[in-house]
DNA sequence: GTTATTGCAAACAATTTGCATATAA
DNA sequence: TTATATGCAAATTGTTTGCAATAAC
C-alpha cells in the first residue's frame, strides 16, 4: 500500500467533502478510510461493504450511497465489469492508471503509459472535447513464457 | 446502415456459426439478422429483443444467449454501461472504433483513432501480451459553442 | 434544533437457469 | 432420430429506495 498516495488522497478527499457541505457519518468515513488503505485497486462494492464492516459500522445501503457520491465528486474511479459488478478505486492525479485482464487467469493489473495518455488528450482535441474522464481496458494473455511470466507478485 | 459491413458481417458470422456447430433455429437467426442490420451501433439485450420480437420470434433468454455466444466467439462487442447494463455491437476488423459519452447530453458517438490504435498496440507490446481486444471510453463536454455544437442529427 | 446520514427491509431490474417442448441436422 | 435451440417462468444477484431512528453541525 502505497502511504503517500493514502494520505494525500485522504486529505483531498476530506478538503472536498466538507467543502460540499457533507457531514462525517460513521459509514462515510469507514469508507473513505477503508478506500484511502485498501482501495488503490479495483474493489467491487461488496468487497468495500466487507471491509468497512469489519472495521466497524456500513451497511450495504450506505456504502452504495457514499461510492455514488465519490465517484460523483471525482474522488474514485468506477469500472462497470463484465460481471456486472461495478468496482471502485480511489483517484489520483498523479495514480493514474488503466486495467488490463489476463484472459489466461482472469486476473486484473493495472498499468500506466505516456504515449497513450497522449494519444487519448489529442483525440479530445481533436473532437472539439474537454475529457473529463477516460478509461482503457486491455485484455490479453501473455506472451509464450515470456520474461513477465512466473508468478512473482 | 453500412451495408458491406451488414453482409461481411453476416457472412463471416455465418461461416464461424457453422464451423462451431451451432444450429440456426429462429431466435438466434433473428438476433444475427437485427444485429446485422441495427447493431452497428451500441444496443442493450433489451432493445435488441424488442427488435427481434418484432421481427419474429425472440424471448429475453435466447436473446441473452445468443448474445453470449457471439461475444464468446468474437464476434461482438460488449460494453458494460455506467446504468448497469451490457451494450452489444457487431465486431468488424475495418469497422474498429471506440466510444465517447457527451456527459452533457449522455449521448454516445462513435471515433476511431489510428494513433490511438498504436499507442495501445505500442503498451501490449512493451506489457508482453497478445492482445485479445480493448476498449476505450472517453467522457467530456463539447468545448463551449464549438463547432459540433447545434444538435444537427 | 435542524438537517443530513444511517441501516433495515422491501422494491427493482438485468441477467441466468431449469425444464419441457419444438426443431435443425 | 438425436442432439441442440427455444421459451416460459422462476430464481439470482447487484443495486436502489422508503422510512424511521440517529447523529453531525
Amino acid at each position: 500500500m502505497d502511504a503517500d498516495l493514502r494520505d494525500r488522497w485522504l486529505e483531498h478527499t476530506d478538503r472536498r467533502m466538507t467543502a460540499a457541505g457533507l457531514r462525517a457519518g460513521a459509514a462515510r468515513t469507514g469508507v473513505v478510510e477503508f478506500l484511502a488503505c485498501e482501495g488503490q485497486c479495483l474493489l467491487s462494492a461488496q468487497e468495500i461493504t466487507d471491509g468497512v464492516r469489519a472495521q466497524g459500522s456500513g451497511s450495504a445501503a450506505s456504502v452504495y450511497r457514499v461510492l455514488d457520491e465519490l465517484s460523483e465528486l471525482g474522488l474514485l474511479h468506477r469500472v462497470d465489469g463484465r460481471d456486472g459488478v461495478a468496482r471502485f478505486e480511489i483517484a489520483d492525479l498523479e495514480g493514474h492508471h488503466h486495467h488490463l485482464v489476463d484472459e489466461s487467469t482472469g486476473e486484473v493489473r493495472a498499468f500506466s503509459d505516456a504515449a497513450l495518455e497522449e494519444a487519448i488528450a489529442a483525440v479530445g482535441e481533436r473532437l472539439g472535447l474537454r475529457l473529463t474522464s477516460h478509461e482503457v481496458i486491455l485484455r490479453g494473455v501473455p506472451i509464450g513464457g515470456g520474461p513477465d511470466m512466473g508468478g512473482a507478485e
